[in-house]
RNA sequence: GGGCCUGUAGCUCAGUUGGUUAGAGCAGAGCGCUCAUAACGCUUUGGUCGUAGGUUCGAGUCCUACCGGGCCUACCA
């Protein structure tokens, strides 16, 4: 038995996701995390609600009330939503916790007394009207290249120059439009994370097998131009974790809050510090997953993530972490993905295009969603979803293959023998031929779990369920009956052995389906497999069982057109 | 501008270190079955592997150029 520590990325907490931040990072953990722990092994999974930063305050002032009250509400919708997505976290936490605070003060601290802390004083643009320093992309004006009256502090979408904030004419505030703004000089901690570069460069080189998706991106941030730059840490800001220094202020940062990328990450441990908390478990209980000096030199630790996140992960996280000097556990695995697009186009946010988490469960039960997304996950490039992809998916894979056996085997028991397994008959070639072809699937399927290819392993998990329905079919009982109900009686207990193993191998993708199939079942046993065999004579002759209502019921073609037009966006 | 990824059957994708007749699912066609959610099974149509060169006994796989799609480029997180 091993133990595995997983991590989701945090989903930001300025309002509900769609469903491409989902695929990206909580949807994939989960699916890992249960086979995981269906394997037998001990996890701790962990995920939480990242509600620092500009635009936290800005929702809260938007929706008129303070912004801890804002995200407050705004984590326990999405802790629903979660949970309707059945994410199995055994902690869902808050990077505005004390643990967090806490944690990343410490970490600071550490890095200051190592020399890795620096402090710079820098130029930002404050706004009167809004009565805060606004970040670059905050400012809008006319942009000197190109004269584009839209062109964002950062950068000028038009013509996609990079700029400074200064360099705009007629710079506005994008809040208020105002045009009452001051460059003021203010001091900000800096990470010297451009002292760390060989470190994290030699630690990356170290990796074996991550994603190129995931390596690249770290490459290309350790070596392009000068190397890895320094990152200012903390913001001019209200609502964060306050700058200290053991606990007493740090000089010159009065009032100052850490920036969100530095504390987010940091709540990964302080989640799991909260989970301690919630449950009651004591600090030893966290420690052993995070610190090497304290039990966790036998953890493997897995983060999930969209590739937007990777530079955090790879570098700025670690640098944290090894700057620190302390015995903290890294990261062994990164998982990133590419985004999924929607009918061809973006997910957007601003203009409603695509489908958010509480709309999606509104509309299809979890299991329809998390099946198709993880079996069409984008793990080597973008994926697009479509309505008719999704439909198609469903109907076929779910309803047909999966659903359909199901019901086949039980109804074709109930009517010839009644709701109970039924007795006589031996099993012969038929079943040792596809208890082999199903032996050799679950292999693979069990590979990709490892390997965290998951699209692969929804095939696999597919081709398994497929398996059932050949035999079936070439078994036929329904015509073998007429002659000789004994033999009969065998393939069909052997059929329903085949449904209570599919409802344990598929519980990773579609907890709830599987659920309901072991309930049918009345199995009392849903451990793994080890033991194919075993396994598939786990319900004895004379075992009673019901009959399940229809497990995935199909889209028909109006309801896809339906939702097409609804979902088009404004 | 720089960097990275990607282009394989109508669609979505697999194709380990280059090695026999390029695979799967969906869609299409035909046949079978009738237990089942008009479901299932079998067979089958379909690809000059983006284009042009090169390396090699041998290239979907390696190299170069070009064409197309996407992402990142550090103050959105």
């Amino acid at each position: 038995m091993a133990r595995i520590l997983v991590t989701s990325a945090l989903p930001y907490i300025n309002g509900i996701k769609h469903l491409g931040n989902l695929v990206g990072s909580q949807l994939p953990s989960d699916v890992y995390a249960r086979y995981m722990r269906a394997r037998g092994h001990e996890v701790m999974y962990i995920c939480a609600t990242d509600e620092h930063g500009t635009p936290a305050e800005l929702a809260a002032a938007k929706a008129g009330v303070p912004v801890a009250e804002f995200c407050a509400g705004m984590w326990q919708v999405q802790k629903d939503l979660a949970d309707g997505f059945g994410l199995s976290f055994d902690y869902f936490g808050r990077s505005s916790s004390a643990r967090n605070r806490e944690i990343t003060q410490h970490l600071a601290a550490a890095l200051g007394r190592n020399g890795l802390i620096e402090e710079v004083s820098e130029k930002q643009v404050y706004s009167h009207a809004d009565g805060r320093y606004l970040p670059d992309r905050y400012i809008e004006g006319t942009c000197p290249n190109c004269g584009d009256e839209n062109a964002r502090g950062d950068q000028c979408e038009n013509c996609t120059k990079q700029l400074d904030p200064t360099d705009l004419i007629n710079p506005r505030s994008a809040i208020s439009g105002s045009t009452d703004l001051e460059v003021r000089e203010t001091k900000h901690l800096y990470l010297r994370q451009s002292a760390m570069r060989e470190t994290l460069d030699k630690w990356i080189d170290s990796q074996k097998g991550w994603p190129v998706l995931t390596t690249s991106i770290a490459k290309k941030w350790l070596h392009d131009g000068d190397g890895l730059r320094d990152r200012g840490i903390t913001r001019d800001l209200d609502w964060g974790v306050p700058v200290q220094f053991d606990g007493a202020p740090w000089s010159g940062m009065e009032g100052k809050v850490f920036y969100v990328w530095f504390d987010a990450p940091i709540e990964y441990i302080g989640a799991t510090a909260e989970w301690a908390d919630a449950t009651g478990a004591g600090d030893a209980a966290w420690e052993r997953w995070w610190r090497t000096d304290k039990g966790a030199n036998d953890v493997r630790y897995v983060q999930f993530m969209g590739k937007d996140n990777v530079p955090f992960h790879t570098l700025s996280f670690p640098a944290t972490m090894i700057g620190s000097a302390e015995p903290w556990k890294l990261v062994d695995f990164i998982k990133s993905y590419n985004w999924l697009t929607y009918e061809g186009g973006k997910f957007s946010t601003s203009q409603g295009r695509g489908i958010f988490m509480d709309q999606a469960l509104d509309i299809f039960p979890s299991d329809y969603w998390r099946w198709w997304l993880l079996s069409n996950a984008p793990e080597s490039s973008d994926s697009d979803f479509t309505w008719q992809s999704f439909q198609g998916g469903i109907n076929k894979d779910l309803a047909d293959v999966l659903g359909n056996f199901v019901s086949r085997v039980t109804k074709f028991c109930r009517s010839k023998f009644g709701e109970t397994v039924p007795e006589g008959g031996t099993y012969g070639k038929a079943e040792a031929a596809v208890t082999d072809e199903i032996a050799a699937r679950l292999r693979a399927y069990q590979d990709n779990m490892e390997a965290i290819e998951l699209r692969k392993a929804a095939a696999d998990l597919r081709a398994i369920w497929v398996a059932g329905n050949e035999y079936l079919q070439a078994a036929a009982p329904w015509s073998v009956f007429k002659q000789s109900p004994e033999d009969a009686a065998a393939t069909v207990r052997f059929a329903l052995n085949l449904i209570r193993l599919y409802g344990v191998l598929s519980a990773p993708f579609i907890p709830d389906a599987s659920a309901a199939i072991l309930s049918a079942m009345n199995a009392k046993d849903a451990g793994w497999p080890e033991d194919l065999n075993a396994a598939l004579s786990a319900l004895p002759a004379g075992h009673a069982f019901s009959t399940p209502d229809v497990l995935f019921a199909k889209i028909p073609d109006e309801r896809r057109e339906e939702l097409e037009a609804r979902f088009a966006g404004a």
